[in-house]
DNA sequence: CTGAAAGCGCTTACAG
DNA sequence: CTGAAAGCGCTTACAG
């Protein structure tokens, strides 16, 4: 903790300089015009002597930190989120920013204690850019979670099926996700000349998730194939299938989502969608440094992962 | 963003103090006596206004923020660190600060300069304490890794197996944890008369899992159970299990480690140590804070959540 | 019991 | 091209 010893002011005393002119110097203060001797004397100083700029004082003269905070509610689990956070932080460093992620509960209250302490450059919501979606063309296609979840449904209707479900976790986890994926779902289905997608609610344990699946294919009999919300749902809806006795694919076939690396682990195997969100992390941390986006290009589009289970 | 207007001279005007009086009010300074009309006053105005402390300003002045990293590598995924979190971060609300988690590589570079923007009062390494445990008796007993993947050799010699494998993930991944989980597996096997534990590695792709696993089977013919670095390295050895048509539990038990709910998914349902580390989590943090740790009680122990594959 | 003053380390008008 | 000065918002000796 006792590293950040060096001040500007050592660094002026070692150059000869005043703390201004060293300011101006090495933060290339674009408004000032420093002579090319005094320029390296400065920062000759500030290399040897190791000078780092204390941020808490840039801070309190800035009014903000550079600092992002990024809020996630859920776990990370999928590749999405990996991938999301990679670059977002390496899009931030890139320009002198530092990530840092708070987990849990959006209490409104720990929320503004986070600001009143660090008081971060910004506050990103996890996954709400991703939510959104940047518009590709005319036609409103985007690149979010809505062409992923897209993806899903293209992939059951190649091969061949119509009726589908749409397979959610238990009450209360990810609710307001579920309901968008599953609105998504059907607009894919719409656009398709396929009917809307069932519900269909997984709940943890095995024996009820076996006897939610045991309705639904009673109210729902020609429903051959599921999109599931994420790998961990899809996992649950082969479990139910193997307690039927039903036969995956040929009975049901499943597709999961965000690729996690235990859809490589069951039997049979779970397709599921792979989805790349770096671009989409680059593009949050520009956003809110206030720079321009266009040169990151498209986000790299989703891809299907096929198993067995489809 | 423009929401921490309200000052500490804003208080003072409006109570009719000077701000070192205010200060003193509404930190409650001990060695600061104060009228209580005076108090009172200041209390209120602060209400009134909405005054809360600018966190930079205390930072610099202090000297640190009231901010505390936590550096995590690796995945959030187990019940183990959803819990070692929460505890933390109620531990440090509970005392003014507040936890921000940093992913990714440590590069020496960027940590560095996390602490530089943001002068945290302290940052931790996800597990750290973990790693080590606590000693709960003059035996030298741990309640941290060491006793819970005690809890996997013991539940595997209860159902009987004397020879035992321990499975751990591709080469790269997790590999210092690994191999430590490896040592206290050994150890844990020793104390009970049994030979050491042998080593089973099992790569993501489920091919080179399932040639994995027979080229062990081939080696260690005697070996009936297997305990896992982790869920999912288990869900590997059930996956390759069920390719070599080998039954489970009968030709080999499996128990996985930290109870992921990918854990009720498989079949047969993987057998699991639960851990709680809310009190681990609480501990690190009044460490950090220089806090006396002895109320806080024994963490909770680890349990074994027993399903179908042993 | 209360207040004026200094200072944490920086940036940036302003004056020269 | 360079420097002296002010000030970001707070805390805490120090004086009264």
């Amino acid at each position: 903790m006792g590293s950040s010893r060096v001040t500007l002011r050592d660094v002026a005393a070692a150059s000869g300089v005043s703390p201004s002119t060293a300011s101006f110097v090495l933060n290339k203060t674009p408004t000032q015009s420093i002579s090319a001797p005094t320029r390296a004397r400065v920062e000759q100083a500030a290399r040897e002597l190791g000078y780092v700029p204390n941020g808490i004082a840039r801070a309190l003269r800035e009014g903000a930190s550079r600092l992002v905070v990024l809020h996630v509610d859920s776990t990370f689990e999928g590749n999405y989120s990996r991938t999301y956070v990679r670059g977002l932080d390496e899009e931030l460093a890139a320009h002198g920013h530092v990530l840092l992620v708070r987990h849990g509960r959006t209490s409104a209250k720990s929320t503004k204690e986070v600001l009143d302490t660090v008081s971060p450059r910004a506050v990103l919501e996890f996954g709400e850019r991703y939510l959104t979606g940047r518009v590709l063309d005319d036609e409103g296609r985007h690149d979010g979670m809505a062409a992923n979840t897209a993806l899903q449904v293209h992939h059951l209707h190649e091969r061949g099926h119509r009726h589908l479900a749409f397979a959610v976790p238990e009450r209360g986890r990810a609710s307001d996700l579920a309901r968008i994926r599953a609105r998504f779902a059907a607009q894919a289905a719409r656009s398709l000349g396929l009917p809307s997608p069932a519900r269909l609610q997984l709940p943890a344990d095995p024996v009820a998730a076996r006897e939610s699946l045991q309705v639904f294919r009673g109210a729902h009999p020609a429903v051959s194939a599921v999109a599931a919300f994420d790998d961990l749902v899809a996992l649950r809806v082969l479990a139910a299938a193997g307690r039927l006795g039903l036969d995956v694919p040929g009975d049901l076939a499943v597709i999961g989502f965000d690729a996690t690396e235990y859809a490589a682990t069951s039997t049979p195997g779970l397709t599921t969608v792979h989805i790349e969100a770096e671009v989409h992390g680059r593009i949050a941390a520009r956003s809110v440094l206030g720079m321009a986006v266009d040169d990151l290009g498209d986000a790299a589009p989703g891809r299907v992962i096929q198993r067995a289970s489809s």
